[in-house]
DNA sequence: TTCATAAGCGTTATAATGACATTAAGTAAA
DNA sequence: TTTACTTAATGTCATTATAACGCTTATGAA
């Protein structure tokens, strides 16, 4: 084996203490949904069916890459963009004895210590349901108030990541990646109340989010709906990203 | 070797592909310092001589205790609250030419590929001036201006911490950690003015903390000062702990 | 005594907030 | 064609937060 074939494997080798881990949240106009794997498929019976997607990480790629490539392998998701908002390593995180059947499935080495990286992103849900691809039938969207417990930390990974995502969307708008292009401002508002499991005043919203000046009211409105018909907005990007570039700005309610 | 021994040993080594970096900020009442390390001691004639302080963890700590501990070996601080706030895993991050002559005189696999978790703190100044442990010689406090680069991607790594900790001084009180226990407001108002860089209006910023409610106002008073002797102040740490738990608050100016 | 220095206080105009109720525009059903 | 139903959309007001601004005070030093 030259030398650089010998590289080139190193190169490739998963790394057996570094994973990385996805939180993906969808929204269907009125709950947090967060897409699991089902793990029935790799084990019969394990304690719990799902878990987020997550997988070690090849040494040539960089933890952006391997968060991508994992989400695609196990859910067919792909161009999405993922933020990363911790990494978790207790040394015991993977050694649950429960979990250990699972591990020993997957992994060539069940018992080496991982550090896993956490990753999020938000989806428009209807994206994945419409395009599922032959990994598809392996993850389904789970309603966020319906996940009770997950194996490893998952759970806590799923909770610092939901922590995250308020925290990040009291200081920027958020929805460009998960309201559909044109979106009715209900919906966007829709959307805020999901994230922070609260009402919020509509009128209050729409002074607020119309003064950011970050959206561009479009000519079209909704149609065929019993009732009158909402005006569809959409993201100005320029403004949305300088928006953002520029930093912070309170966003409470 | 037992079982028992072995798994002691396993559990006592290094991982080859997990480290830790610190961020030490300080403040001497004037402007943030970083305390790095001076690799002079390891290596001569590196490129560039100092450096986060940072190296692998152990496999039987979690990352938390990892940062504590490397931050103990290379600076002699203990008892540092250190807050995570990011992994750096780009493939080549410590790839660089100028970088290996010193990997490979203090790593036993140079080569490996390494993960690292940043962890960031705020200290008093004074505390590490006047309790130098033995190890202290090797690390020292560098202006954050002065900082122009640094090896690996440490720079980048640093410029990260920075960005964290104005956002985090956007949405919560700092200067528990980094101010003296009784301190002036002035001092406070200089620290933020370190923090972001910019100068700030005395009255507003008076206004803004004593509303906060965090802080008690005490009897004591500056002595021995050439001018109106100012007033000391102490953090309430229930009130302060109950603010950060309530979450948000915008603190800008 | 006065000077230099930083401390500490207060007002005002403007902007943002939260609380709150009614009208408008469309479809469906009677 | 009238009425019912549903969600969209808008405005005011009292309160609070903000930014901008200048003067007085307490102390040690000269």
């Amino acid at each position: 084996m030259s030398n650089n074939t010998l590289k080139n494997k190193i190169n490739k080798s998963l790394n057996p203490n570094i994973s990385v881990d996805c939180v993906i949240f969808g929204f269907d106009g009125k709950e947090l949904h967060v897409l699991l794997i089902d793990r029935e498929n790799e084990l019969k019976n394990v304690v719990s069916a799902h878990a987020l997607p997550g997988n070690l990480i090849y040494d040539h790629e960089n933890l952006n890459m391997a968060a991508e490539r994992v989400l695609k392998e196990l859910t067919g998701l792909s161009n999405i963009y993922l933020e990363q908002f911790g990494a978790f390593g207790e040394p015991n995180r993977i050694k649950k004895k429960e979990d250990q059947p699972w591990l020993k499935a997957v992994r060539s080495n069940p018992n080496a210590r991982v550090v896993t990286v956490g990753y999020y992103s938000l989806i428009r849900m209807s994206d994945y349901e419409l395009n599922p691809s032959s990994f598809a039938k392996y993850a389904s969207w789970i309603p966020l108030k319906d996940i009770i417990n997950l194996p490893f930390d998952h759970f806590e990974i799923l909770n610092n990541s939901i922590d995250y995502l308020r925290s990040n969307t009291k200081i920027r708008p958020v929805g460009y990646n998960l309201l559909p292009k044109k979106f009715t401002l209900n919906e966007m508002q829709k959307l805020y109340e999901a994230i922070f499991d609260k009402k919020i005043d509509n009128r209050n919203f729409r002074r607020k989010i119309i003064n950011l000046d970050i959206l561009d009211k479009l000519e079209e409105k909704q149609e065929g709906v019993a009732h009158k018909p909402a005006n569809y907005y959409q993201f100005n990007v320029e403004k949305y990203e300088s928006h953002i570039e520029k930093g912070f700005f309170k966003f409470e309610f």
